[in-house]
RNA sequence: GCCCGGGUAGCUCAGAGGUAGAGCAGCCGCCUUGUAAGCGGCCGGUCGGGGGUUCGAUUCCCUUCCCGGGCUCCA
């Protein structure tokens, strides 16, 4: 007799014409009502399929990261229905489902605002209402071709498809080319909420048409989706802009220029303090730290090959008489020139120069954003030296320094990307021996690390491949950090070049690498991973003594002293409010510790400690609680 | 750069075709405080800039700058 074989190993016995559904409802009926679609053979298929004797049968529900995918991907239907039937003549184009929702890239007619959402979401809920069943349907490219007629998007996405393997899916008068799988009904559709409304260009291109792109979120049930809701509030609520702000740590202004930050005292405390620690890890590991400026002369950069390869991220020239200088957008010709300087033996490699080099790119205006993207930045950079056979241990060394920073600041959610070229792109330099030779070396440097990576085509530099660290701000954009290059182009258009064991000249490979990325998007990332309260070694302002009176401020000045003496930042809040008050804006600036004196403690040269975060207080010596804290800074506790 | 939305006091926000309001902050007093807002008073804005419509615009229209959400590109 035929059967389908259940996860749990067991056999259960199916009919001739038996679909996924009867299966389902033969397991159990509460299970196929919590069906979405079934996976067969491992692969996700709508639940009308008809299961075939052998198989390995798995029902899927909406709980499960696939069910949940199924349930966003049929949401985004039933959103491209509900502005069809409101906006009629409007013309789909995709609509995939993403990370905690969906969105729909539409050519509307007319024009949809904010303010219409509700109403689709409303026509949504009616279209749910119908309980439609949805049903797959193949068609030949014929078929499909007079189906979208009308809609040369579509008719452009059934061109790149076999034919054979086109199908659409059905709900009503609805139809969408689809490959599926769906859920069984619009009946069966979770808790949804459209977000927002933004423009995205035709298949990403911007010279393509500008559709009107939905984002929408989607969830199994009405709580689960509050509770999303409400995560995503207090996700802005660490927003590094609001944080920033608060906290003040920078500010922008229209009167300075768009995306350069500007760091108020707190601010480039904090600058200070990630920097110090980089260079101080980055010294250790046997790097030299160089400086060269902030203009060069545009020659270099033809020679690099940047004025070609990169002019659109460069600020237009200043122009002297015959030479034009540009604002320096990256360090590596200008290390270069550096090593260049002198005459190099194999015995001097690697020669490792690092620089906190402040680098102007011109950012597109849209594209700027608080501290993660901005036109002046801080760039950990280095650049190393070295032989081919020196490549490996080199990469490793530079891996060593990116995951000591991360695990410092507590950073464990980042991916890394190996970002290669797409051979068929000419914004790379040609040359594809050293393309293979340098995406070989990094694959083999990562496995040896035992990194896990995704491979990423169209993303390298333009000299060569690298491995990208990146990590999510609060709203969940990823944003790149570290990042490690191996360059065999750019040392030989600079002339590069060392004497060999051989007495022969050599190229060096150059391998670029950033810890933090730059300074300021790393403390974007830092703000919003910390809410704003900052490990006490990273605090601008690690405590502030509190009196109680007025005529404890003599005494707090004197903790004050102490506690500055042995190295620690420390504030007297000496503001007219009351105690309670000035405790509670120093609580709001995150504050690691709060010291109140008043006559016990004058009494007996104590402090009374609260500890950011614990409303309990400790009384001690005021030298204990400087012990105490320094031992804190000095492990760099998280 | 492009699409959508938005700029009202230092900050958070309300309001409306008849030239603006609250809280906090600030300033001045009083209070001298024991663990998250003591009390009172005062100051504060050509409602982002420019142009238009109107008897009258901060409100409606156009334009420009800036900010936010995306697209593309990147640290």
């Amino acid at each position: 007799m035929a059967a389908v074989k259940l996860p749990d190993g067991k056999e259960l016995p199916i009919e001739p014409g038996d679909r996924a559904r009867d299966v389902a409802e033969r397991i159990g009926p509460r299970l196929a009502r919590d069906a979405v679609v079934a996976k067969l053979n491992g692969k996700l298929e709508d639940l009308e399929t008809p299961v075939r004797d052998g198989e390995v049968f798995e029902v899927v529900t909406k709980d499960s990261p696939e069910g949940l995918y199924v349930l966003r991907h049929s949401t985004a239907h039933a959103m491209a229905q509900a502005i069809l039937e409101l906006y009629p003549g409007s013309k789909l184009t995709i609509g995939p489902p993403i990370d905690n929702g969906f969105y729909y890239d539409v050519e509307v007619a007319g024009r949809i605002t904010d303010d219409d959402l509700p109403r689709i979401e409303e026509r949504m809920r009616e279209i749910s209402d119908r309980d439609l069943p949805i049903r797959m349907e193949e068609v030949s490219k014929a078929e499909a071709r007079e189906l979208y007629r009308d809609n040369p998007y579509k008719l452009e996405l059934v061109e790149d498809l076999e034919d054979g393997d086109i199908t659409v899916y059905r709900q009503g008068d609805f139809f969408d080319l689809c490959r599926g799988p769906h859920i069984p009904s619009t009946g069966r559709l979770g808790a949804f909420k459209l977000q927002n409304i933004a423009g995205a260009y035709w298949r990403g291109d911007e010279k393509n048409t500008m559709l009107t792109r939905i984002y929408g979120t989607a969830w199994p049930t009405e709580k689960e989706l509050k509770a999303y809701l409400r995560r995503m509030e207090e996700a802005r609520a660490r927003d590094h802009r609001k944080v920033g702000k608060d906290l003040r740590l920078f500010t922008f202004s229209p009167d300075v220029g768009g995306g350069i930050p500007l760091f108020l005292p707190k601010g480039e405390m904090l600058r200070h303090l990630m920097e110090g620690y980089v260079r101080e890890v980055q010294t250790r590991h046997g790097y030299e730290h160089v400086w060269t400026g902030n203009v060069v002369n545009e020659s270099l950069y033809a020679k690099s090959g940047h004025l070609e390869h990169y002019i659109d991220s460069m600020y237009p020239p200043m122009v002297d008489g015959d030479t034009r200088y540009r604002l320096k957008p990256m360090n590596c010709p200008s290390h270069m020139t550096l090593f260049n300087s002198a005459a190099h033996s194999y015995r001097d490699l690697p020669v490792r120069y690092a620089e906190f080099a402040t680098l102007y790119r011109y950012e597109k205006s849209g594209e700027l954003n608080g501290l993660t993207r901005v036109r002046s930045l801080t760039q950990d950079d280095a650049h190393v030296f070295c032989t081919q056979n020196q490549v490996q241990e080199e990469f490793a060394r530079a891996l060593e320094i990116v995951r000591e920073v991360l695990d410092t600041y507590g950073f464990a959610e980042y991916r890394v990307q190996l970002s290669m070229r797409d051979p068929d792109d000419t914004k790379y330099i040609t040359d594809d021996a050293k393309w293979s030779r340098a995406e070989k070396e990094l694959r083999e440097a990562l496995d040896r690390a035992g990194i896990a990576y995704d491979e990423e085509a169209g993303e390298a530099a333009f000299y060569g491949p690298k491995a990208d660290f990146m990590a999510k701000d609060v709203l969940g954009r990823e944003w790149q950090l570290s990042t490690i290059q191996v360059d065999f182009l750019q040392p030989e258009r600079l002339g590069c070049e060392y004497v060999g064991e051989d007495g022969q000249m050599h190229t060096p490979v150059l391998l670029h690498r950033a810890v933090t990325g730059s300074t300021e998007r790393f403390m974007g990332v830092v703000i919003e991973h910390f809410a704003g309260a900052f490990p006490l070694w990273l605090s601008p302002i690690q405590a502030v003594v509190i009196p109680v009176a007025d005529r404890h401020l003599e005494y707090a000045r004197k903790v004050q002293a102490e506690l500055a003496d042995v190295g620690l930042r420390v504030d007297v809040d000496d503001s007219p409010s009351s105690m309670q008050k000035k405790i509670r804006e120093n609580a709001r600036q995150k504050i690691p510790y709060l010291l109140i004196v008043g006559d016990d403690e004058a009494g007996e040269e104590s402090v009374n400690v609260r500890r950011r975060g614990d409303k309990k207080q400790e009384a001690m010596k005021t030298g204990e609680f400087a012990e105490r804290a320094l031992g804190e800074v000095a492990v760099k506790a998280v």
